[in-house]
DNA sequence: CTGGGCATCT
DNA sequence: AGATGCC
């Protein structure tokens, strides 16, 4: 905001006399009178290093089956090479070539499948804890590049190096053939690329991967330099060559951060190359793209890049997509959404966390539009589905997502009306980590709530940097919303982090399921399930949306199809190596196993559902559960004492849509939390529960979880 | 004839 | 909720 109180990352007083055009200044880089504000040691630049796994998808199949090493391999992404590795690349082979392309110029390309990402995620994370135990500043870039904000590292290293005369760079160092006379002028970037070469030699004696690198003054300098030397080099950029690395790059869309929307934009203002954004009069392109978009821009093309290296954690969100060619019944739907589903659920349980959200993420065909233009629809995930999520009840988990997914589903498509999806995409997110805070019994006494009340730590970790750097960052829009976040990752990136290399159970979270198993007789006998179409279960069935119930039962689908499995095995394509875990496999819920995982499911979430009724003339929107009776207006009908309504913030929907003991539970939750939490039946409905709200009423309480239920509008 | 993830900003 | 961008 201010730009006196910003961090003056770019010394401009080093490079801007060889740089050709002074006119493109950070507005960060205030004139020098503003400098020192901070009057710490100095206000020197940052050591920033870019790490660039060499096709990492094709060295992780290569460490899984050695015997690829030697032959020309290609990743397979359905029609596409993701990427391939460099036997393969020495025959003219490159990233993202269509399959077809890529066997016409390499007939003996090997390929592999690629489509189930564990295996790279695995890697991806065990090299960024790997680049976490040098410093706790690594940020994330996809699975395979990681920056490091070595500054620290590199001063330390400086203030214990008694001949300040002897300075050499490993590895290249940009438009130098040999710059080790220049390395006593960058003493830390000298050292920087040291601590590079230590960290590449670590990631591939431990992990057996090699990579590139790049050491410079900033993230966009040093990924774009990282890159000049490939594969498993490194290159330092000397703030003398900014302008050259700067010039040379070919078009706008080279440099991070540009991309095609912008590129495009740019175009039209007749802005393609650097030099023409470098020279692009400010005002109009603050006109175009707003005040911070277009200075970022500006600096970009300055090669001043102020963003700070942002410790990424533990992901956000956790996703799983498939796409295809076309995709128009609503069972294929229902049965892609349990495929995604089980995997996504297994991988929430190992991460230990706790969804709060679930989002579904279509993409429908037109011919003009195939690339963009997803649509989506989130909500709530009830407190009770994701304790089972967390707890391991996985198959009880994805039962009672379904349903959930189908709802959003309907939210987007009218199934009466045809439709052609590409992409199904089932996405968790808002992640907490106090997982399984059950309070009805016990205490929190998880490892989590433990670490949790000890954030001494945390601050170690994101803000350890100098003091100039600390201010600087904290003044920064990321922290206010990410850090905690980051921070939470770090303090729990323990059973992330281990769940990531070895998938360990935490024995406490078990104990913490609140499931008091409740064995009912339960006979699944009723008149509607033996017309369904196969790979419906029927106990999913009875949790599905009403309208996709008849959508299920109507005649096109019960007369078509004997639906076995699909089994398009490549002719070239190698069969994958034969390991333990294999998470993508296309289990649905025809298995006598999983039904009866659903029997045990239904039976722990209710008591009396003795028989099951299918009201075909219900509105839409309801669903109705076994043995409840539930009124239309999305209130169930069993007896409530007059004092318990509904909170002003209660949406009906929603609440028809818990299993009735939990919404006996919720009930019964607000007859006892009423008097505290004050809310008047006149709440207004627009407004909900802050979460400050939220924690003042519900610390340690079940009503802190079950409350989460509510729509914020 | 187009991956399967992630993140941030609006 | 969508757009955009990164790999």
């Amino acid at each position: 905001m201010d730009s006196s109180d910003e961090e003056v990352e770019e010394d401009e007083t080093e490079w801007k006399s060889s740089f050709v055009d002074p006119a493109p200044l950070s507005p960060a880089a205030a004139p020098g009178p503003s400098l020192h504000k901070t009057s710490g040691p100095t206000p020197a630049h940052k050591v920033i290093l870019h790490l660039d796994l060499d096709c990492f998808y094709a060295q992780v199949e290569m460490i899984r089956n050695p015997t690829l090493r030697d032959v020309p391999l290609g990743i397979q992404q359905k029609n596409i090479i993701v990427t391939c590795n460099y036997v393969a690349r020495q025959q003219g082979l490159t990233k993202l070539m269509f399959v077809t392309d890529a066997m016409e110029k390499c007939p003996q390309l090997v390929l592999v499948k690629g489509e189930d990402l564990t295996h790279y995620r695995e890697m991806s994370y065990k090299v960024t804890e790997l680049l976490m135990s040098y410093c706790p500043l690594v940020e994330r870039l996809g699975f395979d590049e990681n920056f490091m904000d070595i500054t620290e590292l590199v001063d330390r290293r400086l203030a214990q190096t008694p001949d300040s005369n002897n300075f050499s760079f490993k590895g290249h160092v940009y438009n130098h053939l040999c710059a080790d006379v220049k390395a006593n002028e960058y003493p830390r970037l000298a050292l920087g690329s040291h601590i590079a070469a230590e960290v590449r030699e670590a990631i591939h004696s431990k992990l057996g991967l090699t990579g590139c690198a790049g050491i410079a003054t900033n993230k966009l300098l040093a990924k774009l330099v990282s890159g000049t030397f490939k594969p498993n080099q490194q290159t330092t950029l000397l703030p003398e060559n900014l302008s050259d690395i700067i010039g040379c790059l070919s078009s706008l869309r080279k440099v991070p951060g540009v991309g095609h929307q912008t590129a495009k934009r740019l175009q039209a203002l007749g802005v393609v190359s650097i030099q023409d954004l470098q020279l692009f009069p400010l005002n109009e392109l603050v006109r175009e793209f707003g005040s911070p978009s277009a200075q970022r821009l500006k600096n970009l093309a300055a090669g001043v890049d102020d963003s700070p290296v942002t410790p990424t954690g533990a992901p956000q969100s956790l996703s799983d997509e498939d796409s295809f060619k076309k995709m128009s019944s609503t069972k294929d739907v229902l049965e892609k959404i349990q495929e995604l589903l089980s995997s996504l659920v297994e991988r929430m349980n190992k991460d230990g966390r706790q969804p709060q959200t679930f989002r579904l993420t279509i993409r429908r065909y037109s011919a003009t539009n195939k690339w963009f233009s997803r649509e989506s629809r989130q909500c709530p995930i009830p407190n009770h589905i994701g304790q089972k999520i967390t707890s391991g009840s996985s198959d009880d988990a994805v039962v009672q997502l379904v349903p959930l997914a189908m709802k959003l589903f309907q939210k987007m498509v009218d199934s009466n009306t045809t439709f052609h999806l590409t992409l199904i995409n089932v996405c968790f997110s808002n992640l907490q980590t106090r997982g399984a805070a059950i309070s009805g019994k016990g205490s929190i006494t998880s490892f989590f709530t433990h670490s949790a009340t000890s954030p001494r730590k945390t601050q170690v970790c994101s803000s350890s940097q100098s003091q100039d750097d600390s201010s600087h960052i904290t003044s920064q829009k990321t922290v206010t919303t990410k850090s905690p976040q980051s921070s939470e990752a770090a303090l729990h990136g323990f059973k992330w982090k281990q769940s990531s290399v070895v998938a360990v159970e935490d024995p406490l979270l078990q104990t913490a399921d609140c499931s008091t198993a409740r064995s009912d007789p339960d006979e699944t006998n009723n008149a509607v399930t033996h017309q369904l179409p196969p790979n419906v279960d029927p106990e999913v069935f009875k949790l599905l949306p009403e309208d996709i119930q008849k959508e299920l039962l109507s005649p096109a689908y019960v007369n078509s199809l004997p639906s076995t499995s699909t089994s398009p095995s490549a002719p070239a394509v190698v069969p994958d190596v034969p390991h333990m875990t294999k998470n993508k496999s296309p289990h649905s819920f025809t298995s006598s196993k999983n039904i009866e995982d659903f029997k045990e499911a239904l039976n722990k979430s209710d008591l009396s559902d003795r028989e099951t009724t299918v009201d075909h003339h219900r509105p839409a929107g309801t669903i109705m559960f076994p043995g409840e009776n539930v009124m239309e207006d999305g209130r169930p009908s069993f007896p409530l004492s007059s004092d318990c309504e509904f909170p002003g913030n209660v949406d009906p929907e929603v609440f028809s849509e818990l299993p009735p003991d939990v919404q006996r539970e919720l009930m019964s939750e607000w007859k006892q939390q009423k008097p505290v939490l004050k809310i008047p039946s006149s709440r207004k409905p627009g407004r909900s529960l802050t979460t400050k709200d939220r924690k003042a009423a519900g610390k340690g309480s079940q009503a802190n979880s079950l409350l989460k239920y509510f729509k914020p509008s």
